[in-house]
DNA sequence: ACGGGCTGGGAGAGCGCTCTCCGAGCGTGC
DNA sequence: GCACGCTCGGAGAGCGCTCTCCCAGCCCGT
């Protein structure tokens, strides 16, 4: 009781002292395990609020063995890292980072989570999170992988830490991942553009060392093949505006009389429409263009983009779900949920 | 030596025993403190990757009282939550966060720092937020409130957790923060369509409720008025693109013969434009547009919009660094750092 | 009246680490 | 040769919590 307390957190032996019992029963009604007398109940609930108590929970982490974190890993390819970018900044720019993070969130909400976010773009930051995740600083790990050769959904696996992918990795894992059927994807916007009639198409594709952007070309050229059409030009492209703008030029100089292209996702297709609003191409009548993803860039511009929906949010709510369940029941299969692609009919195609 | 060891993760224990030292040595040369022999050194350098040795982080944090991590709160306004939306889905889907995001991770990325994130847009994730950091679970907080009202700051202050906040409170508290002069920029924005001729000009602000709207509206209308321009049409958004169209139709319904439109980011700037293109208005011949934060949204669609320019990248990173500064010295005295708005002239205006 | 189950609270042993204190060993100065 | 300081490793006391035991008391059936 002497005053001058010199700061020291208040701890739960403070609590039961004013409360006049013992650590133990604190710490029952606190964690709400067992029966205790409604009177002691009262008791304890009072000198809480009177002391101010808060939990450790440092201390709690360390026996229960549960942190009350789940880790967001953002595993891109690796950056270079140019001096005047900044770090992992075309990442975070494009809208399915905020979209994942909406979802993850919505997962969470109910509980008593919280989301850590890393950056696993070079070797080095991959090695920091998986250290991370092995001292035990989160509960478990939602990986967004956008690179085939990413090493450590695999590490994270063999290291034991409860892990869901968002997109299934190249070579199956037993991990839980939620995933689009991409390939479906591409076959939906191959089988709109055909139906619009257009038959000089072209595809902006992504990164094609991503799994995703692989699975959407293919897709496309299948369904296009299916109609007759084997010849598609292609461009890669790395998902960004800028290289969406870039592709399109390229496209327009080689293939001046094209009338319809796929782009594989909206902020490339963004770019397309606004290189083809620079060349007075009209949009869709000199040239039809399909997105990618249904993001906010779908709708960003004029014409509206009609695009292939992915329903991130949901795919990310579910990936929590998923890794929620993994922790309450151990030793559980993984499981691999496909969410299934909708073309959104607007006005670009 | 017992094999079947049941799983038990190795601890500071085992690594000992294998070098045979004590406890205290391996901790030692973990952590590098006080000097330790070279030979003894490279033994328990050996134990630890012989046994796989990864120090348990909540027993650390339990005694050095630090967690190794950093909590990002969004304290957005409360939003009303619509079953289709989903949790903080504007916010996150602004540019902004992402910047935000890529910022901190600037800051972050040389220390074993984490950041997790939260979300405060109720009072009832406030008060989860606010009980999470109590809890210790995360060595300080960096805020960006957007609401004038938003009691969080006060409350992280009273509960005496290091924390920085990115913009201003309205009433001084004594907490660091990390700025841009708004005023500033308003004004740039006026001087610069004053400049180009523009007489009939509007503007679209953000929600009054938000400090950083406010006084780029009052820049702005200050500087419009050394010009000699007092009447102001004026609509209050809401920082979406959608508002921005919303806000962009309503003004050329009331005032056909505008001139020039000054919005108060990027976002809404960018719907203008689209709400423009629609009604055939060129830009910037008929009307120029201005935008504020240059963000990615600039250069999204055609014509490239004139900005003001807000480096929140590096805002944020130094929003952590000055964090990181109180933790290394507490009681530090509070500190505002303020930045410039700087006009990047592109096509717009 | 008595034994057996059941309810509800206390004691105390850790969880895995850090860090202060100690003391052994050794070089140094006079 | 001896006291002194210095370097470097060990012992052990916690950090604040949870959770398993254990035990006291009580209600029940017979």
């Amino acid at each position: 009781m002497s005053s001058e307390a010199l700061k020291r957190a208040t701890t739960l032996e403070d609590v039961a002292r004013v409360a006049g019992v013992s650590r133990a029963t604190v710490s029952r009604v606190i964690n709400g395990v067992r029966n205790v007398d409604p009177a002691i109940q009262d008791a304890v609930r009072q000198a809480i609020t009177r002391t101010g108590y808060v939990p450790n929970s440092a201390a709690r982490s360390l026996v229960t063995r549960r942190t009350g974190a789940l880790a967001l890993v953002i595993s891109g390819s690796d950056a270079p890292e140019t001096p005047d970018h900044h770090v992992g900044g075309e990442i975070f720019a494009d809208p399915f980072f905020g979209r994942v993070v909406s979802g993850v969130f919505t997962g969470l909400r109910p509980l008593d989570l919280h989301p850590v976010l890393m950056l696993a773009d070079s070797a080095e930051a991959r090695d920091k999170a998986l250290t991370y995740l092995r001292q035990g600083n989160a509960d478990g790990a939602m990986v967004v992988s956008t690179h085939s050769r990413d090493p450590l959904p695999a590490q994270l696996l063999a290291a034991g830490i409860p892990t869901v992918l968002f997109g299934r990795p190249p070579t199956p894992l037993s991990l839980s991942c939620v995933d689009l059927d991409n390939r479906e994807g591409g076959r939906i916007a191959a089988d709109h553009l055909h139906a619009r009639g257009r038959h000089r198409v072209a595809a902006v594709s992504g990164p094609l060392g991503v799994r995703a952007a692989r699975d959407r070309l293919s897709g496309f050229r299948e369904a296009m093949a299916d109609h007759g059409i084997h010849q598609l030009p292609h461009v890669e492209g790395d998902f960004t505006r800028e290289d969406g703008e870039r592709a399109m030029a390229s496209l327009l100089r080689r293939y001046p009389d094209l009338d319809g292209v796929f782009a594989a996702n909206d902020l490339m297709a963004q770019g397309a429409l606004a290189v083809l609003a620079e060349h007075r191409r009209r949009v869709p009548e000199d040239i039809a263009v399909i997105g990618f993803d249904d993001s906010s860039a779908a709708t960003a511009g004029r014409p509206h983009l009609t695009t292939v929906r992915q329903p991130v949010e949901e795919m990310a709510a579910e990936m929590t779900r998923v890794l929620l369940d993994h922790l309450a029941r151990p030793g559980r299969a993984a499981t691999t949920v496909l969410f299934e692609p909708t073309l959104i009919e607007r006005q670009s195609a």
